[in-house]
DNA sequence: CCGATCATGTAACTCGTTACATGATTAT
DNA sequence: ATAATCATGTAACGAGTTACATGATCGG
């Protein structure tokens, strides 16, 4: 149950959202390790608004077509101060490419090296971005407490980034060796 | 879709499990990457066999409550090499603790530090159960190609494990400096 | 016999995905 | 006008989760 909270997040860093502007959102910033289809945006906007949580802000239009407003109430402010703080186990892992490697490992790795260079591109552009945004956002000297924690999760994005390039050079190197079918 | 090739590679390193069987290593070994719980198992268990993917051992027992042994068919095979050299694009991320991070930035880290030091024990503790089985399964020495990937799967989990345990020290040692609540 | 546990399954629900529908606004 | 795009939605489905049901086996 992340999706909410994850909606509370980007309206109170930017009030006065609406649908579409999140799901811009949820395309780069918060989506980097929250994404979100503007379906489940909207489907969300409609039960935080129904649960008390947000409002949309007034401006008598019939819907439909027109761009609709919310801002976070002091009841979603709660509930985000609450799940913040509340325990929650970490979820179990799903890693498609290392099981992908994994299969390899019995079934052969015939052809599965042109995918594996692909995403080593993909990773690689992923962290030139967030490495972007790092000289961009948060450029050396003092930051205020929100600054610094919102590098903190930035510098985590990057780490990853970075170990998924290694790992992936490293897998390559490793494939050619180990290339056709067995059995 | 990958939940039924992970049971194939499951299937293919141990021929003639049951669905308890898979469970089981489906909280261990396949599981540290793509877990799966007893019904998400059986239930794909009977997709596999209807497609003709798998079958079961032939033991004329009525079923219920009886063990029910499997094993890969030729087809299922060939559907899992297949998968395995197929194209796929990288899952979006979704990861809870770096989203609650960017949540603290806004409504405050009060509270936060307990469920971090405690991610951060089970993170080590993850640690410590892949060094055990690098040094118990894959020793210094000759690898097979099948063993040199099955490390190398291994290997990016200690590498995750570690860069979990060194960003959430790194977290908790920001997070009292910013403590309290803003605003 | 009886409870614990092994083993297989059903049912109901939520979350995320894909495809499509509809109205409003803007540029040509 | 009309095509593109902005903006908000509906519908159907599949994957994953939680709670429960049922039969078999084994120790006391």
């Amino acid at each position: 149950m992340s999706l909410p909270h994850a909606i509370l997040t980007a309206l109170l860093e930017r009030p006065s959202s609406s649908g579409l502007d999140l799901t811009r959102r949820f395309d780069r910033s918060i989506g980097y390790f929250w994404s979100a289809t503007h379906q489940q945006i909207y489907r969300e906007l409609g039960r935080l608004e129904a649960e008390g949580h947000i409002r949309a802000l007034p401006a008598e239009q019939p819907a439909r077509g027109q761009k609709k407003a919310y801002e976070v109430l002091p009841a979603g402010r709660a509930e985000l101060a609450r799940w913040t703080a509340a325990a929650q186990d970490p979820k179990p892992h799903r890693d498609a490419l290392l099981l992908r490697l994994r299969a390899a490992a019995v079934v052969g790795t015939a052809g599965l090296d042109a995918d594996l260079r692909r995403h080593l591109e993909l990773h690689r552009r992923q962290l030139a971005e967030y490495r972007e945004i790092e000289q961009r956002d948060f450029p050396a000297g003092a930051d205020s407490a929100q600054a610094r924690l919102q590098h903190l999760v930035l510098r985590a994005g990057i780490e990853l980034e970075t170990f998924w390039t290694q790992w992936l050079t490293e897998a390559l190197a490793e494939l050619p060796v180990v290339d056709g079918e067995p059995g």
